[in-house]
DNA sequence: ATAAAAAAATGTTTTATAACACATTATCCC
DNA sequence: GGGATAATGTGTTATAAAACATTTTTTTAT
């Protein structure tokens, strides 16, 4: 990883037009800049793990982060995907709680930590981005609810449809239009989807014999978006 | 509803030491005072319905009410079970959003709902009540997240079981100790829990049989809090 | 390059739970 | 009060998905 990158991986969090934090005043963004920490993560290390307390509000600048939590007999259930340019662990921030879930580098990623101290004396004279971040959540908790009833009610097909649609939504597609911009291994889509690894792999190659997607390894392209929405929708 | 229950249904959320609007300047209070309306719900009545816009933060003077989402053909998933003095549909309002759910009440209930604007306002000048706001949507964020894995992975038993232990929580127990102070009709437990009517209602008789609990139509006392814990522990 | 380990693929069996069908009991309301 | 309607209870069947078993392929390490 560059050494510039991790120079300017704090840079759009506090200076991009679009960041929440842009209204601060520059000696607010100086002090948010001076209690920072910029720590690259190579694929596979763990984040943060389940109980750990954070030390501030962790930015993704670069790469993807899965977040999960063990559930019944430490199976996995992915909670969430993490883009660049979102933030990671800020529930359990603003809850003032430790982790309820673990997260950990799918790819070689750089993380931004604003320090806590820091963050809230910003946080408790700027309700506006106090607000802004509060609807982020407030979109997550939708997004949350919905997952509930899709994981619990849809057959597989739907979920692991719904799923490749969740990772389009979060990273794209390639230049070409229709590959996942996004390698997971059948495990993580199954944790992803609520599905053993066997009917991830399954329902994968059927979906591929229905020509909805074609697959290569780990990279998966969308055949017919109209179509798999349609599965998705159906449950 | 006695009239004099509505006109001090209110206080609570503007008055109280304890309500997260205490730290607001008398102007303030008033403010969000000649912006609100307090409504009574009959047992059965719809507050909000999924896609409806929200006006206000709704907040439960008294009452039960059932926060659900409708699934796959029709199904219903309980989401949340809200309490007095709690708040409801304020994840909407939040997130700038129509309401992804709908809210009805399970009693008679009293409702106090604070004009959206005047929140608004009131709320960008302080950012110690709207972190205080953010707590709760985060501690609810948690609660979602922890039920999605325990709704997927947990057996019947373990779900009904975490459902009852749930409305203990929510709702308390009557003065004998030991009865849920919640009158849930079958089907609604079946749709907190994410499984059929009648497996509620079988899974209800064993764990009488069991001597977990004990019934009397909607009255059900818990005997044996721990079993019942560790039920809902073992999936 | 080859062994070892991990991931992917596929077929078979088992099981939890939904779906269905029907009986019984409460509750509503004219 | 009695008919209608909704809620509860119970047995049976069907099925989606997990569990298990085994093979093949890919990746990683020596």
């Amino acid at each position: 990883m560059a050494l510039k990158n991790l120079e300017v991986a704090c840079d759009y969090f506090l200076n991009d037009p679009d960041s929440i934090f842009s209204p601060l005043s520059e000696e607010e963004k100086k002090d948010l800049f001076a209690n920072h920490v910029c720590t690259v993560y190579k694929k596979g290390e763990i984040i943060f793990k389940e109980g750990d307390k954070p030390t501030g509000l962790i930015c993704l600048a670069n790469g993807k982060v899965k977040i999960f939590k063990e559930g019944v007999g430490g199976r996995e259930q992915i909670v969430r995907m993490a883009s660049p340019l979102g933030f990671i662990g800020y529930r359990a921030l603003f809850a003032g709680q430790n982790y309820s879930g673990s997260a950990l580098a799918l790819e070689d990623s750089i993380v931004c930590i604003l320090e806590k101290e820091a963050l809230f004396k910003i946080l408790k004279n700027n309700a506006e981005i106090t607000l802004a971040l509060m609807k982020k959540m407030a979109d997550e908790l939708g997004i949350s609810n919905t997952r509930t009833v899709s994981l619990t009610q849809k057959h597989i097909r739907g979920r692991l449809a719904e799923s490749l649609l969740l990772l389009v939504d979060t990273y794209g597609l390639e230049e070409d239009g229709r590959t996942i911009r996004a390698y997971l291994s059948r495990e993580d889509l199954a944790n992803l989807s609520n599905m053993t690894t066997s009917n991830a792999i399954r329902t994968l190659s059927t979906f591929a014999s229905e020509k909805l997607i074609s697959l290569e390894g780990r990279k998966i392209s969308i055949l017919d978006m109209k179509k798999l929405e349609r599965v998705s929708d159906m449950g």
